[in-house]
DNA sequence: TCTGGGGTCCTAGGACCC
DNA sequence: TCTGGGGTCCTAGGACCC
């Protein structure tokens, strides 16, 4: 009975390295939105001291003194790597979870027994890494919990196949003393906090304690850790790719804004867009959320922040009734004299595109239904925008820095690789 | 000067019911 | 002046994940 994790190596890094063999060996790392802070690093970034998260700003001449490589991030190019990774893993094995973009789960409890699961994954390291140019790691272990160990374990020891199975007690016991708290699944900077305050500091002491009294003193979710560690299995491959259930289109602006004419257009592309990807899921939603903050760092200004959520009696994904929707959110919590970073729409409560629920009574704002229309302006609109609605921002907003992106090498024909 | 974006799940507490 | 007990459902916000 074994699961297995197959994790991409710095797998934003790893990408850029595809169509740039020169950049064996440099330090990579790739930033977020904005060119604001730092999500991704390669070995060599690591090595060198940067941190997840830390503001590029804070470690740009550094890195730059020191001949590192900064990207943009890339995230059409990330995700269409992703998606020929997560092919080749599905042709393995039947079950396959994909997480994130750079993990999945693998059910190895459908291959026979004694099959030989440790050479079977150095194979699909080696098949991917060709296939690919992707690095991946390989943990295998009874339970979903413990595969993340193991992950954590190929990196602590830097194993070098990159493939480690923690299936005796013995090997799973060893590994768990060497986890300090933090790095178990589940377990965040709150949680931490906690544990360590009543002598709890590694995996092992977790594990060592009666689940029961964790579900008293904490959560059912961390007696569900607690379980997972000491083997038993409580999470299950999740295989069924279920539509969402919540849509979030955010961004953090490049300037500040502190004025309604010039917010509302911004936020009116962020509704376009989340009731775009809701017709890509075929669903319909029946709740929109608007929300705005000032910037959580400067504590110089005064700070706001707030949401507000509307319902619609009927569900919809016509963009025009999530218009409507995010501009009656925005006005009351708009607030003159602050300097807003932030905003966002979140759309909720999803139902079927096809199940159609009528509202008892007339609803005043009664949806288009007009899916024809919707689905001319989708197809128009899908390699470039061409149709807009008179609400939004046409300067094709996006005060966003992003000076340092890689061509979209693998997903547009005009920034394909050249090979001389 | 400059600090991301997109998700899931759980829970406490309010609104409401009889 | 005195004001019950036991439920369900929903939502906002917290904690966590990558």
């Amino acid at each position: 009975m074994a699961f297995a994790l197959v994790d991409c190596e710095s797998f934003y890094a790893s990408c850029e390295r595809i169509f740039r063999p020169d950049l064996k060996n440099i330090p990579i790392v790739v930033l977020s939105n904005n060119d604001g802070c730092v999500i991704a690093r390669s070995t060599e970034a690591k090595k060198m001291g940067i941190r997840m998260g830390v503001p590029w700003f804070k470690v740009r001449e550094n890195f730059l003194k020191k001949n590192g490589q900064v990207f943009s991030s890339n995230f059409t190019f990330y995700g269409d790597i992703s998606a020929r990774v997560m092919n080749i893993l599905e042709g393995f094995v039947p079950r396959v979870e994909i997480y994130s973009i750079d993990e999945a789960f693998l059910d190895f409890d459908t291959l026979k027994q004694n099959y030989d699961l440790y050479n079977f994954s150095c194979h699909i390291r080696t098949i991917v890494r060709q296939w690919t140019g992707i690095p991946v790691r390989i943990g295998i272990a009874p339970n979903k919990t413990l595969t993340k160990i193991a992950i954590n374990e190929i990196k602590r020891r830097n194993v070098p196949t990159s493939v480690l199975c923690l299936l005796n007690e013995k090997e799973i016991r060893n590994a768990l003393a060497h986890t300090s708290i933090n790095k178990v699944w589940g377990v965040g900077r709150r949680l931490t906090e906690h544990l360590n305050k009543v002598g709890i500091n590694t995996a092992l002491d977790l594990a060592q304690i009666n689940p029961q009294n964790i579900r008293k003193k904490f959560s059912v979710v961390l007696e569900r850790t607690v379980r997972e560690l000491r083997g038993e299995r409580c999470l299950n491959i999740d295989d069924d790719i279920s539509s969402k259930k919540q849509i979030v289109v955010s961004r953090s602006f490049g300037q500040r804004i502190s004025n309604l004419k010039e917010l509302r257009p911004v936020v009116s592309n962020f509704a376009v867009r989340a009731a775009e990807k809701l017709r890509s899921e075929k669903q319909k939603c029946s709740q929109v959320s608007v929300f705005v903050r000032t910037s959580p760092f400067n504590n110089k200004k005064p700070q706001h922040s707030d949401l507000r959520t509307i319902g619609l009696l009927t569900p919809t994904n016509d963009t025009r009734d999530i218009l409507i929707a995010a501009k009656k959110g925005l006005l009351p919590i708009f607030r003159p004299g602050y300097d807003y970073a932030k905003a966002g729409i979140i759309l909720n409560k999803f139902s079927d595109e096809q199940t159609k629920q009528y509202s008892l009574f007339k609803d005043p704002n009664e949806p288009k239904e007009n899916t024809k229309f919707m689905k001319y302006i989708d197809q128009m609109n899908a390699y470039e925008t061409q149709i807009y609605f008179a609400s939004q921002n046409t300067k094709k907003w996006s005060p966003m820095k992003q000076n340092m992106t890689s061509p979209k090498y693998t997903t547009n024909w005009y920034e394909l690789p050249l090979v001389n």
